[in-house]
RNA sequence: GGGCGAGUGGCGGAAUGGCAGACGCAAGGGAUUUAAAAUCCCUUGUCCGAAAGGACGUGCGGGUUCGAGUCCCGCCUCGCCCACCA
């Protein structure tokens, strides 16, 4: 008994000392050290190929399935394409800022550094378990200050840089670009040499393009720097944020529930404006649109970026407040005796009016009532002393409440009246002023005109306070008939004539149907000249269509100084700054006038202070309006500090959880420089990222703020792409089983006893449920951990059942129950080279040349494995891995010459396994510093193929042909068929359709 | 409310417009075994049939085509993202 267990133990598949041996192995020998090009050793002409993930967020929980699904993937192609003869780069790294580790040090009372560390070293030993082909040296954590001290330096860079709209240039890639980020220093020069001035608004203007502007010599300093200041990248402005009194803190958007309290203890948030660090990512808008085109993305991520960015057109119009302006004689007259305009009206200088931002300036005519949003600053000077008070209390409450409370409904229409009128620059009649929190203050200018005829929501508003609703654009018949068949009106009339009542109708009021009309059509009732004095020529519409009638009332709005044509973007800029502990600081100091300097490059990084006392200051819940103060403010002796004789005081806020990931694809580049964030001649040679693998949950905010990042890297030529990350692939979410009760409970595994074949109860009552697919959560108790698995069945198993669950890119869910399968693959594939009794190489074992039919299998395996692993399809590449193992089980002879290139293939996806196999095989190294086995084009295809047989469609029989048989001797032999005989007995061949290899098809009647 | 995906056996999933269900799991049968596990072999979409064979089958309803899981139109369900964006 004792022997066969020893024999036994000698020869079978001991996962866990295989994989034990092979991590050291490769530790020893540095096997997936990458080197740089200049480094010694390093061959440049070999291709290049750098793989990333998406770094983790080292959560006190460790690993779940979900990550590693990735992390198998690109460590599959990384070793693919080692053996494939490129030089990869393949890195991982810790994305070790931000809220959850400070969440969770708060909690636990330690100190988000110790946390952190430990969670890294949970992770990195995790990672290590799986076998991937990192190199660890190039391993990065953002909250090391050697990193952040360069997040520091970007930041420095973004503060002392302005967009220069206006410049022409070629980029690095051929490009001809409009636009770039340059340093403040060469906008102060054109200013000082005169070449630039200021216009009416404070903005920097070429001289040529400005006659009227303000010349630099004659600001004075103070104006000077506001000038300045409103064009750094980096800023300091007023926004509305999430502001929570009981967290001390302000929240973002995705912190806030529904019910607008904090996500975290429930306490009330508030919104308030606050000083805020912003980064102008709204600059680059357009460039984010255009050359998201060129990446090799997801279509369905590239357009969640568009939309993002949510470009429109459209126009800016005046509406000149009805109180201060009159129409007299052809042009505008101001009542207002104070007011002194200087030159022609424009839009840009035009005093005592509403500024609106609209999509369809063709429907002007149509505008019954105008909307200013509740923190819209005219509100409180527009409003009558009659209305203030409703006013006042509306514009209390709409700020009261979140965001998300304000979109939550956005069927019932809520607004206050101000009392006052503004005039239609298109007809000169006046229309009433009312405040309503469904103009947002965020977009455009924070204002609308109403034009209920043809917008769903000013329909609804109209409709709900009674506000006259006219129809601009005549639609077509065919949406009468779908809005009048979805209400169910009877009686759309057949004639002519009737349809004539109904466009009359809706003509007349378009209020009596049930939905506004908000496509394409005609103007209709958009007169225009004649019928009021209006200044200028107020051009007619009717009878234009949609796109005509947008571009001439435009030139109308712009030739009269009423309006201009305008783009706007959906993208706000980026809120940077954090009243947190856990996050990098910012470079910047403040002098008591309020001057702010960037820290110079030499002094940084800036360390975050060690405290002990890291949490936000938590206020009274009813004190909403006095200011928090980051917890960096308790650091008292970091907060001060000397400078030139001056004191200055550091800037109290940390950045965001993103910063740190904005760049960290290029400091694995070259991740010890003390000096620069990474070596120009390794920036060049290895970007962009070639395949970028991670969850869809970034598609957005992470993907769009590193573009970003990276497009101001490049218009300052630290790097030499466009775009950092050429091709990305979205993983799936690895998703966990639930079960629902009839009232539609949803509970987890552990509550569910399984009878049968689908066939579960509720372990406490009995109750039938049935098993759907659920987030994996921790609430549900559905979470896997990736150690239990590893231990039982080992980590080549673990890799091949997530690649085998299904396509890459698809949601799928963790069944246990499957994972054995994969286990059987690894014996079966262990067996077939080893003896199991003895450990030696197993008897079948031969060194003969392999048989036709072996050979034939072997480079079909090979064709197929490659094809299928260059387009990512994984889990079917794993299935040609199981024909082959199928095919040789049974075999009799196992011929070296068929078994060593199959392990060569099998090595990506199971390289533990793969690695023990070579070296059994009589090999000293690596197997993954061997050549992946070419196929044979002529083993790999067939000879003779079975050829279906349909009449009409139908598949009559199989026919075994030559697989070169040209469509003649396929039609033929389809027709010697017996079955296929009887089948068209006594009927005519119509036509006979060939497709190679495929099928012949008789259509006979 | 808008946008984008996806719906194929008991389950996970295959299928350049060309033989639906590859491969795996589960289930059933057999060999081996004192027995079990493991291993190896076979069966396994549904219905009718003893069998040969036949009919029906990719969420539902239409269409294009010699031929549709795949393309087009309309609907249903689920998932994800955005959400009063003027």
């Amino acid at each position: 008994m004792a022997g066969t267990q020893q024999t036994e133990r000698r020869g079978r598949y001991d996962f866990t000392a295989i994989e034990a041996k092979w991590q050291r192995y490769w530790e020893e020998h540095q096997s997936f050290r990458t080197l740089n090009p200049g480094d010694p050793g390093a061959d440049t002409n070999k291709p290049k190929f750098y793989v990333l993930d998406m770094f983790p967020y080292p959560s006190g929980a460790g690993l779940h399935v979900g990550h590693p699904l990735g992390y198998c993937a690109t460590d599959i192609v990384s070793r693919y394409k080692r053996m494939r003869g490129f030089n990869v780069l393949h890195p991982m790294g810790f994305d070790s800022f931000g809220l959850p580790a400070e969440q969770y040090a708060i909690k636990t009372g330690v100190h988000p550094a110790v946390t952190t560390g430990k969670n890294v070293d949970v992770y990195r030993r995790q990672l290590k378990m799986f076998g991937f082909s990192y190199d660890w040296d190039r391993e990065v954590k953002t909250s090391d200050s050697s990193y952040y001290k360069f997040t520091q330096w970007m930041f420095a860079r973004m503060f002392e840089s302005w967009y220069d709209e206006k410049w022409r240039w070629v980029g690095a890639e051929g490009e001809d670009t409009v636009g770039r980020a340059r340093p403040i220093s060469t906008l102060t020069a054109e200013l000082e040499a005169g070449r630039w001035g200021v216009d009416s608004s404070m903005q920097p203007v070429r001289a040529k393009d400005d006659p009227d502007r303000k010349e630099w010599a004659d600001l004075s300093p103070e104006q000077r720097r506001r000038v300045i200041s409103n064009q750094r990248l980096a800023f300091v402005d007023e926004v509305s944020v999430n502001w929570c009194p009981a967290l001390g803190t302000v929240l973002a958007n995705e912190e806030v529930d529904s019910d607008g309290r904090s996500a975290i203890g429930k306490h009330p948030v508030f919104r308030r404006p606050l000083h805020q660090w912003m980064l102008r990512i709204t600059k680059y808008a357009e460039r984010l649109l255009d050359d998201i085109e060129g990446v090799d993305w997801p279509e369905p991520i590239k357009l969640m970026q568009r939309n993002w960015v949510g470009k429109s057109t459209g126009a800016e119009v005046v509406f000149p407040l009805a109180d201060k302006w009159s129409v007299q004689g052809g042009a505008w007259k101001c009542l207002d005796d104070d007011t002194k305009i200087e030159g022609p009206l424009s839009y840009t200088n035009f005093p005592h009016a509403i500024r609106v931002y609209t999509t369809r300036p063709d429907t002007l005519f149509g505008a019954t009532y105008m909307v200013l949003a509740p923190e819209h600053e005219l509100v409180e000077q527009i409003t009558e002393p009659a209305q203030y008070d409703a006013v006042s209390e509306y514009v209390a409450a709409a700020r009261n409440r979140s965001d998300l409370e304000r979109t939550a409904d956005t069927k019932d229409k809520t607004g206050v009246f101000t009392g006052a009128y503004a005039i239609n620059p298109v007809n000169g009649q006046s229309i009433p002023i009312w405040v309503a929190d469904y103009v947002l203050m965020g977009y455009g200018t924070g204002a609308i005109m109403a034009v209920p005829g043809h917008d769903t929501r000013d329909f609804e508003f109209a409709k709900t306070f009674g506000i006259p609703i006219i129809a601009v654009v005549m639609p077509g018949d065919d949406w009468f008939e779908s809005v009048l068949t979805a209400a169910d009106v009877r009686g759309w009339p057949e004639g002519e004539e009737d349809r004539e009542k109904i466009r009359a109708a809706f003509r007349e009021d378009p209020g009596t149907l049930p939905e506004s009309f908000v496509g394409d059509g005609t103007s209709i009732n958009s007169p225009g000249g004649g019928k009021v004095e209006v200044p200028g020529i107020a051009c007619p519409l009717d009878g234009l269509p949609t796109g005509e009638a947008k571009a001439r009332i435009t030139d109308w709005l712009a030739a009269g100084g009423v309006g201009r044509g305008a783009v706007n973007y959906r993208l706000r800029d980026w809120i940077f700054s954090r009243q947190k502990y856990w996050g990098e600081p910012f470079p910047i100091l403040h002098g008591d006038d309020g001057e702010m300097i960037a820290v110079p490059d030499d002094e940084l990084p800036v360390e975050l202070p060690s405290m002990e006392d890291f949490k936000p200051t938590p206020r009274d819940e009813d004190d909403v309006d006095s200011m928090p103060e980051p917890p960096l403010g308790r650091a008292k002796e970091w907060v001060t500090c000397q400078r030139d004789g001056r004191t200055y005081r550091h800037d109290l806020n940390t950045m965001p959880q993103w910063a740190g990931s904005c760049w960290y694809y290029l400091r694995f580049l070259d991740p010890t420089n003390p000096d620069k964030f990474c070596d120009p001649e390794a920036e060049r040679y290895w970007m962009p990222v070639d395949l970028y693998v991670g969850g869809a949950e970034h598609a957005v905010l992470h993907l769009l703020y590193a573009r970003f990042w990276h497009k101001f890297l490049y218009d300052l030529g630290h790097v030499s792409t466009r775009e950092p990350f050429k091709k990305l692939y979205n993983q799936g979410m690895i998703q966990g089983f639930a079960y629902r009760t009839k009232s539609s409970v949803v509970v987890g595994p552990d509550e569910v006893e399984q009878r049968g074949e689908d066939d579960y109860v509720l372990k406490s009552s009995g109750e039938p449920v049935t098993r759907v697919i659920a987030k994996m959560s921790k609430s549900l108790h559905n979470v896997v951990n990736p150690d239990e698995i590893i231990a039982q069945y080992g980590a080549d198993t673990f890799r091949l059942y997530e690649m085998y669950m299904g396509p890459l890119d698809a949601a799928k869910p963790w069944n246990t129950r499957d994972v054995p399968g994969l286990f059987k693959l690894c014996q079966r594939i262990w067996r077939l080279v080893v003896d199991p009794e003895t450990g030696e190489l197993s008897s079948a074992h031969t060194e003969d040349t392999p048989d036709e039919a072996t050979l034939r299998v072997l480079h079909k395996t090979i064709k197929r494995v490659g094809e299928e692993l260059e387009q990512l399809k994984i889990n079917t590449a794993i299935a040609a891995i199981f024909d082959f193992v199928n095919f040789m089980t049974p075999r009799k002879k196992r011929p070296r010459a068929a078994l060593e290139p199959f392990v060569l293939l099998l090595s990506p996806f199971v390289p533990h396994l793969a690695e023990e196999l070579w070296q059994r095989l009589g090999h000293e190294a690596s197997v993954g510093e061997q050549t992946w086995p070419e196929y044979d084009k002529k083993l790999a295809r067939d000879e003779e193929v079975e050829v279906a047989v349909q009449v009409c469609g139908k598949i009559k029989a199989r026919v075994t042909v030559s697989a070169d048989a040209d469509e003649e001797s396929l039609k033929s032999a389809a027709l010697a068929d017996e079955s296929v005989a009887k089948a068209i007995e006594g009927k005519t061949i119509r036509k006979v359709i060939v497709v190679k290899g495929r099928l012949v098809n008789i259509v006979a009647t």
